[in-house]
DNA sequence: TATGAATGAGGATTCATTCAT
DNA sequence: TATGAATGAATCCTCATTCAT
């Protein structure tokens, strides 16, 4: 007899829906992320989506919540990688280009994500944990004022190359970076 | 049978519209603003929507269009009573604390531009535009460089206080601006 | 929040839509066929138009579908009662006369249904099988070409009488079937 | 000096606006058929529509009768070339080929008449007007019943062919009206 | 005479959510 | 535990028509 249809065989069930709405999001935005097309995306039924989570609020907090971690996880790993205040400017300056500007994806859902946190104070707490981390990244080479004006560069800098559209010179990067944090 | 009573000739009833649609931009989003509740808001019939914009892409264009002189003509006016590259420094801080961070409506709308802008090409010609303006307006004081980052600085600034919530010193703002105009 | 109360397990739903579309495509038309007329001759809730059919098309498709189903039916078993070539002649008259011409309400249909199936080659499917289906009814009593010019008669003396109006007497299409089946 | 904007100085707007409407038809359908779509058609403004005409009804009812006119006058002029029943039936037959089947357009404002008579009787005095010119033209030739027959015949060879889609040889065509003209 | 402005009704469709199973 | 069925609200948009000019 063989076996029949296995009930529970999908433990991360879950995670592929939050997977799925990070994609949804970078893809869509925000706007566009629905539970019936998340649903569509992560290969699940519909009823699953508020079974799972309590409402789009919830799906959308865990999904920026995940996205925040990750995005914290390799700032730090870059980081490390530094001994000096002069290495964590290259460092910072790379993490600009290789990572939040690497894919439209990855900058797409972090406005997505500014946007809706400035809305929406529900979802302070991922933005506050996400200054705080990275800012604390930083302060082993930099004092405190230095390390608030360069979380401001590094946005700055991230979201005017979201509207260039065409690849620059990552030349004003480095040096955006330098200018705040040693007085170039 | 339908159009029982034309009410005729308002003549800034498209104004209007514009206005009332950057107001709920500010108040809902984009993901918010509908053709609904923007005629609400207006105190315009629903079908005027439609007759007045080809839809509902044309209508956000030109409210972000509006939107974006509007910064433009206050931050130019700013800049004109700057004598030198100093009082620029200022001039630009001052325009951040006062213009950009003054209400959360400002803010709120701006990142609602760069969301969509970043997602939409078809809204780069505003922000293009924006930028190059208010590059060009700092192009007195500074090389082109500067100018670049500068731009992305006050950007970053502005972004950066959005998601703050509580209102901060202004002192970071000032040395952030002239870290990058001077060299500190 | 919406959803209030889902009244959960109609088997037949999709049945009844199917049948009230008929309805109403033979009381309005195609043109006049909506989504909310529908749902209202179905007493279906409009939300289910678009949970049962995959949009209008999908919709109309399908009650056509079922329509030309029961005219092939209707067709076949009338067939199915001549013995002879000359008795088929009988009851291909017949047919038009008591089947497509019974009711003004299946003569609508049909007229509805070629003038869309002209027009959008995505219900050919639906008029090649009808087609196919009435020529090999016929073919067990006539030769190939005779088929075809049979089936062309038959639609051509329903079209006509369907903008007659007034009721006339059956003799000219048993002649006309008769002509084209025989040579008189 | 130079004439001032001449106001009336389009005296066959109306016209246009009738043979602009008849390309609507056979483009989009009478369902598609809308003061804006024909008004853009002709280069009229939307205004004029209901100036010219006493709406939809009244302009479809136009257009349809000038639709059939030409039609009607087509069919006459090839009769008058037949010279007796024989060469009567060559002209039908050619009539079908070269008219009524030679753009998808003609078929297709065909079959939107029928429609749109069929459930409107207020269209009918088109439709008895023109089968009664073509059955005129034909009765110099054959009998009355044959005329009827004959005008069947037509109509259902042609609306055969329309939904075909494929071209297919003439042949049928002229053994069609041949049996039912002459008794093969 | 001719038309642009204006509008309410209705078009298809999408959606978050509820509930019975 | 998990989900498919079901639905009302709201989405954008098109339209025929009216009326002041």
């Amino acid at each position: 007899m063989p076996a029949t249809q296995p009930r529970h065989v999908d433990p991360e069930r879950k995670d592929r829906i939050i997977e799925a709405c990070i994609t949804v999001i970078a893809e869509r935005g925000v706007a566009g992320t629905s539970h019936r097309v998340v649903a569509a995306k992560a290969h699940v039924p519909l009823g699953s989506m508020t079974y799972y989570f309590d409402g789009m609020h919830d799906l959308l907090h865990q999904a920026f919540e995940r996205f925040a971690d990750r995005a914290v996880a390799r700032f730090d790993a870059r980081m490390e990688s530094a001994a000096n205040a002069d290495e964590a400017c290259e460092v910072i300056a790379a993490s600009i280009e290789h990572d939040s500007l690497a894919s439209p994806n990855e900058l797409n859902i972090s406005l997505e994500f500014y946007t809706l946190a400035a809305r929406d104070p529900s979802f302070r707490d991922i933005s506050d944990r996400w200054m705080a981390s990275i800012q604390h990244s930083m302060a082993q080479y930099f004092d405190a004022e230095t390390v608030i004006l360069l979380d401001a560069m590094i946005e700055g800098l991230t979201l005017h190359r979201a509207l260039g559209g065409e690849p620059k010179d990552p030349q004003p990067i480095f040096d955006g970076v330098r200018r705040i944090a040693l007085g170039k």
